[in-house]
DNA sequence: CCTACTTGTTGCACATTGCGCAACAATTGG
DNA sequence: CCAATTGTTGCGCAATGTGCAACAAGTAGG
């Protein structure tokens, strides 16, 4: 039996950020292993490059990433959510011809836990597993609305259209919950319009939300009422599967 | 920047089999990765051998290990315990000799998230971060009488002192909440015995065990009165210390 | 403020390491 | 019981990752 080396390295470092109190430098990292600080940066870059670790600029030093909770997250909590909710988003992209996709709170972000693309030549790609923004995407801004999870903290703007106001986001909240979906109007990525509505459990808390994204020259303004109706039957008939299921 | 090749081909491994519903076979995982089998094997090996992975021996099909989330738990819940438990520990090995302790529970297991080892030349090591069995350590065992955590479903006979039966077990529990303490007496390996008290946050609730570990030719049995009447009394300094700083 | 020290990044040349191929072994399914 | 598929091991080649060393960027100390 062969083992990889640099993967073998890699891994170690992982539990060596995990384990230590405080970040750790390449030079201290590269002692630990017994390795040249060279190949140190390099494996450390790798694990950044994938989320396992993040480096803080200002000191130069590396602390374990986000991408290890979410990894645990979605392979425990949210995989029999998964497993549910698959047919669901099926027909909903099926319905309505765009990218469709399921999340959860996580690590105060959004947690896409499933996720279906459209069969377009021009479709968004979002990705199981990536954690995105509450403040700017459908889905994250419906488990906002819905849910109970406190206001995001981190408001940065990654388009003109974003919210980036705290007040504003709260009456936005409010529109959310009187309309019954949420709206992302290119306020994530130019030209993606995204809708989502909430995903309830028996107990009828939000605990997820479910929703579609597409391209603006598709999915215009004028179908929206069409297609939200769409999607919040598809979060009505989620929430009532989940409360026979029990689960949450 | 360069990117490491095997290590970035390993993470991606892990997160397939995080974001996969079932397990993951050799020949799927190297198709998903566009490498030859081969590869996949090695680097598999490789993430079974750190604990990222598991293989069940039935199907020869992978799942993620539990490596994963004892370091989320411990790079997120158990830093600040470990924080405060290192001066006690400190202390505990000066004032015993022997390797010192702080565990809480995990997956099922005694998750060991401070520890300070002994001077001596001949010591037992244990290692943070370690995932162990309850039914058969001192801090396992110490996690289950106090705390609130069902009795372990694997019993497996370590050595041939490991208490094996359940019934038995359950005895075995409601002596060391009469005592105050547990002991571990040959049960995990040859040569170890161990002790642990419970450690209780504000609201009275035992949520951590620590203690000592030693070869069984210093840590003999008449010495055991006054060893675990040290141990007890750091266990109740540092659950005074939890309770001022409104830990848990 | 300048110098000395420590820490992180990049280029480069070498050879170790990990790669794919292919044969083999072990299962599964028809 | 044979065919087909999946997992493991040996092996030779070269691509990959390694350490060295120079460089860059901070940090501390006088």
């Amino acid at each position: 039996m062969s083992i990889i080396q640099s993967l073998s390295r890699g891994l170690t470092i992982i539990e060596l950020l995990a384990k230590s109190e405080s970040s750790l430098g390449v030079t201290e990292i590269s002692k630990q292993l017994g390795i040249d600080k060279s190949s140190a940066t390099r494996l450390i870059q790798t694990l950044v490059e994938h989320g396992f670790a993040i480096k803080d600029p200002e000191s130069r030093r590396f602390l374990v990433g986000p991408k290890m909770k979410s990894l645990v997250d979605i392979s425990a909590e949210a995989r029999p959510l998964k497993a549910l909710s698959m047919p669901f988003i099926k027909k909903l992209m099926e319905d309505t011809g765009e990218n469709s996709h399921v999340a959860v709170y996580s690590q105060e972000q959004c947690l896409v836990v499933a996720d279906i693309e459209s069969t377009a030549q021009l479709r968004v790609v979002s990705g199981e597993g990536r954690l995105i923004p509450n403040h700017c995407t459908a889905i994250g801004k419906c488990l906002i609305a819905f849910g109970e999870y406190p206001l995001p903290r981190d408001l940065n703007a990654h388009t003109p259209r974003t919210i980036s106001s705290r007040d504003q986001l709260k009456l936005h909240m409010e529109q959310i919950r009187n309309r019954g979906f949420a709206m992302d109007d290119e306020e994530h990525e130019y030209g993606v319009r995204c809708m989502a509505a909430p995903v309830y459990n028996k107990a009828g808390k939000a605990i997820a939300s479910i929703g579609i994204s597409g391209p603006t020259v598709r999915v215009t303004l004028d179908k929206v009422p069409e297609l939200s109706k769409i999607v919040m039957q598809a979060g009505a008939d989620l929430s009532k599967l989940l409360a026979q299921k029990d689960y949450g």
